[in-house]
DNA sequence: TTGGATAAGAAACGCAACGTATCTTAGGGG
DNA sequence: CCCCTAAGATACGTTGCGTTTCTTATCCAA
């Protein structure tokens, strides 16, 4: 089924010379990232990774207790955080670009990885937390969105709103829970829809401040 | 570390007789559920039903044809959906009624069983299919939220809104994702806190009918 | 009543993948 | 130049899925 040769896996690298420190780890990194993207989470495997990377599963150990928290690790180191708010000029172009921002980070947690991380972390119960945290990353969010609800409300474009944690959280709520139930492939007109039909009545609803 | 006795799991049945059909369809459903409850999802085992159940696993594989299936129906089974729709005499009443109903439901999934069932389901292509549906119940929810707010309108509540099939399906998405994040325990709290930070202002920005 | 078809129950297997333990050896730092 | 840290290889024990094989109880029909 596999490769005839035992060694021949994805890609393995020069094997004269032996990596250490960083150089190795960005490598295990690259080839952690690369299948996921290939395989989803469901396929990801530590021999996997070891294979492609040119390396062996006790290396990924010393450096990552589980195979969830590799995942997340490559995830985090190939996915940027984008921190800064974008500003279109519109109220609605603005939670446009937004909820693209969110959904590119989400959406970067290709084939299952999320259910299949959360799935895992009831084994590993500090994973739970890590996976929150990372999904979530709830302040730069919130901080994000109180930014484009203010200046929408410089321009007149809505009347003073008193703006809870709870709607500033929303849409991180709302496109991650696109993610998770189509399970991996959200579009444009899905994210122009949430903006529309959800969120931008949302907010023309809250109570005036 | 078990059991010094091999049949000695939690429970066995009768050795005398030998169940058939839906007898012995329910007692496997019942261990099933009785599993997921005492070790949730990620500790859910085919060996650990057979054995509550006082059966063997080819039984069980003759029914269902992998483990996310089995807690799936063990779940549908035990957790009966309620059609009727909420009627408090207020709108905030209906959809607080209404959240908790869906929270009674996807709060039933202990323990990481969606987010398991989810990750399984990427090996079983056709399990997500079930899964989604299973959660979303798609026609009677947004049937029950577009009751709920004609209510609310004929008692001038609201003033006649447009309700996108998006909008309707709203509340359950918020309860799935509150579920999902938080690993499974929302209280009353939470509930009240999306219908009156997210919802009711959602249905008060609506464009008018 | 009896004999066969059907499905239950038991035991064992192959397989994949986790996470670990052991050992050898490369190569950077004193 | 040598030594100690960590890389790389190999093999192991374990869990649990899903399957196979076989025996035997129970239902149904002649």
């Amino acid at each position: 089924m596999r490769d005839s040769t035992d060694t021949a896996h994805p890609r393995a690298t020069d094997p004269k010379t032996r990596r250490r420190g960083a150089e190795l780890e960005a490598a295990i990194l690259d080839a952690a990232w690369a299948e996921l993207r290939e395989h989803g989470y469901g396929r990801f495997t530590m021999e996997g990774v070891a294979g492609r990377a040119g390396t062996s599963k006790p290396v990924l150990y010393r450096r990552w207790s589980s195979r969830a928290e590799l995942a997340l690790a490559a995830w985090d180191s190939r996915v940027p955080v984008e921190t800064d708010v974008p500003d279109t000029g519109s109220l609605r172009g603005d939670l446009l670009a937004l909820f693209e921002r969110i959904a590119r980070r989400a959406g970067a947690m290709v084939n299952g990885m999320i259910a299949g991380v959360m799935a895992d972390a009831f084994r590993h119960p500090e994973m739970a937390e890590l996976l929150r945290e990372k999904l979530a990353r709830p302040t730069t969010l919130t901080a994000a969105v109180a930014l484009i609800v203010r200046r929408a409300v410089d321009r007149g474009e809505l009347p003073p709103v008193r703006l809870s944690h709870r709607a500033a959280r929303t849409p991180l709520d709302l496109v991650r829970n696109e993610f998770i139930t189509c399970g991996g492939s959200v579009d444009h007109d899905v994210l122009a829809e949430l903006v529309d039909e959800v969120y931008l009545p949302l907010l023309r609803g809250l109570d005036r401040d």
